[in-house]
DNA sequence: GGCGTTGCGGCAACCGGTTGCAAATCGGGG
DNA sequence: CCCCGATTTGCAACCGGTTGCCGCAACGCC
């Protein structure tokens, strides 16, 4: 039925070992044979399972791609981008949905039983254990959207959540405001943690500002309406920097509903900048990660801990910048 | 390093036909010896290697997951869906990003070397040949999101998509709306030929109705909008039917830079209900796609299929319904 | 012509499992 | 105690490849 590799040998009247050289890059076989074998296998089209190969050769270009969080739309493009560039380095990504239900024990397990080179972790809130049970195994393991640290137990690629944090007080200090609030997502995530630490820390410079912080239940949009609708039952700050542009789209609906004008009557700042944010009945202002940036080197670090899988553990964090649109009063210093 | 087979029967003593069978549901093997192994398994921290195993077993629980469309929002859901999906069935799905610039041809041969159990095509646009080139290999394949037809050369799973244009037809119809247009996406997809093939077949029964097309050119908010922006440099319909809710998005922010509001002055029909038509800054009215049965039929489909491959291709539509939100005028009747 | 290199190709073992077959074991009935 | 059938276990071949090692032939050189 499948073409094997015993069939091109005979076919080609060669022994296997021939046939399985002309496949194998940098063998050594001569110019005759690779053409004889390749006309043979031609003409029975044959490829080689690599599957197979891969029990001698322990490679199987198939790496883990997990993610836990398949709602917030940015990983849209996320997926996008790793499968492209894993593709173009010949990888392929078995994609593993890490949701709330599924046991991340489980999902270890299994990946292992694929012979995984390698995985690729896409999320802000890694569970623990996680990347200690490939480390055991000596699997390389890419933590990207992680957190930063000075000495991460794992390799993580993303941008710094508490640079972003000050980035984004600095953005409301300059623009004039003088009470503003973060409105995080949920409170376990580090990412929400560190992003608030910045804030918090920036604003610590700007003493005539108040801050005041809340957190939605999740990085989505209902969590952010309706986090959005539960403040304003009370006073409002004069802007929000919210955790995540798919909570701050939930804020702005919130502030619509009570009649409230942005950025006239209450500012609002995103984080992300993913694909919606610009879409012009939505004109989020927001902090942009550099995603293209962080998923290709995230991809480059994989293939590179491939060959050489003890490198020690690294965060490489990229630069975010303010993508100004129309949830933001204008800046003093422009006008 | 890694453990094996003979390690754990070496541990225990026993033959590896023994471990073997242990590990295999349904296999000959007497209470003590599989006690016996499974003690010694768990010392040496022991599962099997699937790779290995789908050389003899002819399978490996892979499903090669194709899409051509990762900018659609909708495609979110539909990644989380399928993987959850198939990851309680055991499955693992292999993510392949068909864009436009790779090669189908290399993709099928990729998904062979990796001796995928099946396929599943998440697309409304199957590249020609694609599925054939499964077929010849013997290889189940599924068409999500496929064109409707009595005699499929494959299997589909999706929606009767000139059954959802008659239905939009009518729900503008019946709204009174008498000149209406359909703004369709990329000329070229079957599934913008089928939608305006129901979509003027049942106006034809309304003869006071006026209608006219035009076409963007992808499912994408850009395209819509710009599609959008070029139909009001002239006279506008009353109302649309957009090939999609992303094209609609696109679509009312043309008409807002414009002035225009919705539904007082245009009225804007969508088609697929994705999440972000709920938000209430959105508020599409939409034709839904039931996606969740959708998805749910397929890999149900895929997995029959692995236990039985010559079944004969069939379609499995499942039927649409309108959402009302807040983009077309009240219906009459119901007021 | 003899000899040392060099390059190429085949043999056979191996990667980590599964499985048909036959041998070993066990229990029960006569 | 023996025989028979059912159950359990081990042997060895096999799945589709890769690769270390050795032999062979061709080549260049003296």
């Amino acid at each position: 039925m499948v073409v094997t590799l015993k069939d091109v040998a005979i076919r080609a009247g060669v022994s296997t070992s021939a046939v399985s050289r002309t496949f194998t890059e940098g063998a050594s076989v001569s110019v005759q044979m690779r053409h004889r074998v390749q006309q043979a296998a031609n003409d029975l089209g044959y490829s080689p399972n690599f599957l197979a190969r891969s029990l001698t050769t322990r490679r199987t270009k198939l790496i883990g791609l997990v993610s836990n969080n398949f709602h917030n739309p940015i990983f849209l493009q996320v997926f996008d981008l790793f499968t492209r560039n894993l593709q173009d380095r010949g990888l392929r990504p078995l994609l593993v949905n890490l949701s709330d239900e599924t046991d991340p024990e489980q999902s270890v397990r299994m990946l292992r039983q694929y012979s995984v080179d390698g995985v690729i972790v896409a999320s802000s809130t890694l569970p623990p254990g996680f990347s200690k049970a490939f480390r055991d195994k000596q699997i390389p393991i890419v933590n990207t959207f992680g957190r930063h640290s000075r000495t991460p137990d794992v390799h993580v690629v993303g941008i710094d959540n508490i640079q972003a944090g000050r980035m984004a007080a600095q953005a409301l200090a300059v623009r004039g405001y003088r009470s503003v609030a973060f409105l995080g997502g949920p409170e376990a995530a580090t990412s929400t943690q560190d992003r608030l630490t910045g804030f918090t820390a920036e604003l610590a410079l700007h003493p005539q500002m108040r801050a005041s912080h809340s957190f939605a239940s999740a990085y989505s949009f209902a969590a952010g309406r309706a986090e959005m609708l539960r403040l304003a039952g009370g006073p409002l700050a004069e802007a929000y920097f919210c955790g995540d542009d798919v909570l701050s789209i939930g804020a702005l609906s919130a502030l619509q509903d009570r009649g409230l004008r942005v950025p006239a009557d209450v500012g609002i700042l995103g984080l992300n900048d993913m694909e919606m944010s610009a879409w012009q009945n939505i004109a989020l202002t927001t902090i942009a990660q550099p995603i293209q940036p962080i998923i290709e080197a995230s991809v480059a670090l994989i293939a590179d801990l491939l060959e050489e899988p003890d490198r020690p553990p690294q965060a490489r964090l990229f630069a975010c910048h303010l993508v100004e649109r129309g949830t933001l009063r204008p800046c003093p210093s422009a006008a």
